[in-house]
DNA sequence: TTCCAGCTGTAGACAGTGTCTACGCCGCTC
DNA sequence: GAGCGGCGTAGACACTGTCTACAGCTGGAA
């Protein structure tokens, strides 16, 4: 395993170096040389920057969707607060990955899928919604959009500290529990 | 007026570039070429790049933070709905400055200040939440950071794009409208 | 008046980046 | 066996942020 041509361990290259010592290091001419490459090889491969970060945060959203995937069935509230734990727990465990993943200026957004990859995403979290039943009068997509909003929102705020510093907590959680209460009933 | 020393030339060349060309034309050099000064000349007053980008954000904090205090007089609800649209159309409005003021790996976020900026702007969304009454249990404060996040949340991905594609809205003010229903009784 | 010190901006260098282009090399096919 | 096409190399270019040495002007002291 491992030694499927260059462009695939750029790709892994990259998420690793990513992982390592984030974002500001993920420069092509340094993937390249960690993959023991020249500095111009990438480019067969990958005409430019933008598209090999986008290849990287496309493992990213596959991962997350592993993730999501994996909460166990259950009552739609329980399934939610888990999903919730998840985009969190993803965002705190790969801070430079979560980062890159909603950096649209390094994305090449268009050309990443990006409906392919966070739109079942979405369309999972507006099922779950409908079925435990959004708490507004608005409809169920729009409460599933301000409930995302809502996750993302505390993620990113949370990654930054300001969350920790406004509020004076030290854990996510209630906040989680603050926001699935407010947008859903059950 | 606009003749007070470079280092606010400086600020006010940035901050016009910011709006006109992006975050991303928002170099060292190229404020110092359009302040006609020399490449050298802004390490007098800001010995690095992320030094002048902070006094940039700054302005636009005090930008924002006058936006939210012009809101008026009236039912908390009111006003905290004034203020959620005045928090996204800021964004919408200056979509670089935005971009930058929550760019914290640019920010030199000590040095900033966030404290003195952003706590404030803070601390009157809580002082509303407590006024209209929370819907969850939770302490106010953590209400109004879940609310904060549910807000920042919606600017942002908003302005990728990423809710329209979602929700299949072209108009903000329902998911406005959502999320503040959502955490807040009247 | 003369001189000197300090602040301010200039100019050049350096390492690093992304992108582009010309060039070898190697294996495959005819 | 000869040619060719894909793959990686190597060098150039313009650009960035940072550092350092230097000029010019100012204001105050002798």
């Amino acid at each position: 395993m491992g030694d499927d041509g260059l462009r695939d361990k750029l790709v892994r290259v990259g998420v690793e170096l990513l992982a390592r010592e984030g974002l500001s290091a993920l420069t092509l001419r340094e993937v390249a040389r960690r993959a023991g490459v020249s500095h111009g090889a990438p480019r067969r491969y990958f005409p430019t920057h933008l598209e090999l970060l986008s290849a990287i945060a496309r493992e990213g959203f596959a991962d997350l969707t592993a993730q999501v995937a994996g909460v166990p069935a259950g009552p739609p509230g329980d399934q939610l607060m888990a999903l919730a734990r998840a985009y969190l727990a993803f965002a705190r465990a790969n801070p430079g990955m979560f980062e890159l993943m909603f950096r649209h200026d390094l994305l090449a957004s268009g050309h990443l899928g990006l409906r392919d990859t966070s739109l079942p995403l979405f369309a999972r979290l507006a099922d779950l919604v409908a079925e435990a039943g959004p708490r507004s009068a608005a409809p169920a997509r729009v409460v599933a959009g301000a409930l995302w909003a809502n996750l993302h929102g505390i993620a990113q705020l949370w990654s930054w500290g300001s969350l920790q510093l406004a509020t004076g907590a030290d854990d996510p959680e209630p906040l989680l529990r603050a926001a699935l209460d407010a947008h859903v009933l059950a």
